[in-house]
DNA sequence: ACGTGTCTTGCGGATTTCGCAGTTCTGGGG
DNA sequence: CCCCAGAACTGCGAAATCCGCAAGACACGT
C-alpha cells in the first residue's frame, strides 16, 4: 500500500488521530504542503495551493495550524561555524535513572540546539553551539556533567559541516 | 529606538574576506538579518529593515545574496518522527585514510540529512532518515558500511526528539 | 433530521514583493 | 588629486501576495 505519491494515506484532513507522542497525524495534503515549504520556506500560498490542489486560503490556514501545533517551523538555517567563529560539538550522554529530567534540563540550556533520546551506547545526544573553546568547555564540563543523573559524557567537536538538508519529503 | 543592532564587528558589508573554508565572512548587519529570519523565516523585508536599519530593498538584496551564496536557507523544518512513521538514527563512523571521499559519498545519499566531520572517537557523524526498520538496516549495513575506507560504525536509533532550534543568534 | 465543528471557497483591502532608475560610497589607477 | 568602475543603498510605482471575513460544503454524533 505504498503506491501514489500523495495518496497512500487518508486524504481527509480531519484525520486527526493522535500518534503516541501526542502530535497529530498528518494527512497527505499537509504532507505535500510541508514538502513544498521544505524546498522554499517563502513560497507563496497560491503557488503551494496550485501544487497540492487547494485554494490559497486553505493552504494559509493549514500552514498556520501546522505552525501553531509546532509540527513544523519556517526558519533560516545556517552553518554556525560559517556565521562567526564559534565552536560546535555533539555530546553523547549516559544517564542513570530517569532520562526525562536530564533531557528537560538540557533542553532549557540556550547553548543546546538539539536534544534527542536514543537507543545505543548513549542515552542522549545533544548538539551544543558555543562562542569559543572556553565557552564550550564551560558548558560541557561545568553545566552538563554537573546535572544529577549524568553518568558520563563523550564529546565530538565539529570540524566541518558537509551536509545539512531538510528534504526528506522530496524523494 | 533600537537601531545600532549589533556593532561588535565591522559594519561594512563589503567586508568579504574569505574564511578558510571558502564561505564569506559576514558583517554585523547580515548577521542581524539572519537573526530576524531565524525567528520567523517569513518575516517581511520591511519589518526586517526596520529592525536592522536598512531599506526594504536593501534587505531583499542581502537576503537574496545570502541564499545564493548558500550561507543560509529558508525552509520548513519538522520532526521526521512526527511526520509519518519513520526510523531515524545518528551513525558514528570511523574511517581509515582520507575522510573526504567517504564524506562525499555519504553526502550523495538522499537518506542522509546531515554529515559532519568531527574530532573524537568518531571521524564522521551522519544523521539518517528512513521509511522503516528495513530501510534503515539497508542504508547502514549495505550502503554505509560498504563504502571503501569505512572501518566501523555505531548507530544510535532515535527514540524521541526533545528539542530542535536554530536560534543561536538570539542570546 | 438536526446541529456542531471543521474545512473550504471567494472576495475586497491592506500589505508586501518586485523591478528599475538614480544616488552614494569605496577602492584602484592614471 | 581626480576620475572611473563596482557594489550597495534608496525611493517609488506596478503587480502579486497576504489577510480577515462571511458564506457554503461536508462528515459526524445526538
Amino acid at each position: 500500500m505504498h503506491s501514489e505519491v500523495v495518496a497512500s494515506r487518508s486524504a481527509d484532513p480531519r484525520d486527526s488521530r493522535e500518534s503516541r507522542n501526542g502530535s497529530p497525524q498528518l494527512d497527505a495534503v499537509s504532507l505535500a504542503i510541508i514538502e513544498q515549504l521544505q524546498q522554499d520556506g517563502r513560497r507563496p500560498y497560491a503557488a503551494i495551493g496550485k501544487a497540492v490542489g487547494l485554494s490559497e486560503a486553505a493552504v494559509r490556514q493549514r500552514v498556520q495550524k501546522l505552525l501553531d501545533q509546532g509540527v513544523m517551523q519556517i526558519v533560516a538555517v545556517t552553518d554556525p561555524l560559517t556565521v562567526g567563529f564559534r565552536r560546535q560539538a555533539m555530546v553523547g550522554i549516559t544517564v542513570e535513572g530517569d532520562l526525562e529530567p536530564v533531557a528537560d534540563a538540557l533542553t532549557a540550556m540556550p547553548e543546546v540546539e538539539y536534544v534527542v533520546m536514543t537507543a545505543g551506547s548513549f542515552d542522549l545526544l545533544v548538539e551544543v553551539v558555543c562562542e569559543d573553546d572556553d565557552h564550550l568547555l564551560d558548558v560541557i564540563n561545568k553545566r552538563i556533567r554537573a546535572l544529577p543523573g549524568v553518568r558520563s559524557t563523550e564529546s565530538f567537536v565539529y570540524l566541518k559541516l558537509k551536509k545539512q538538508t531538510y528534504m526528506w519529503g522530496t524523494r
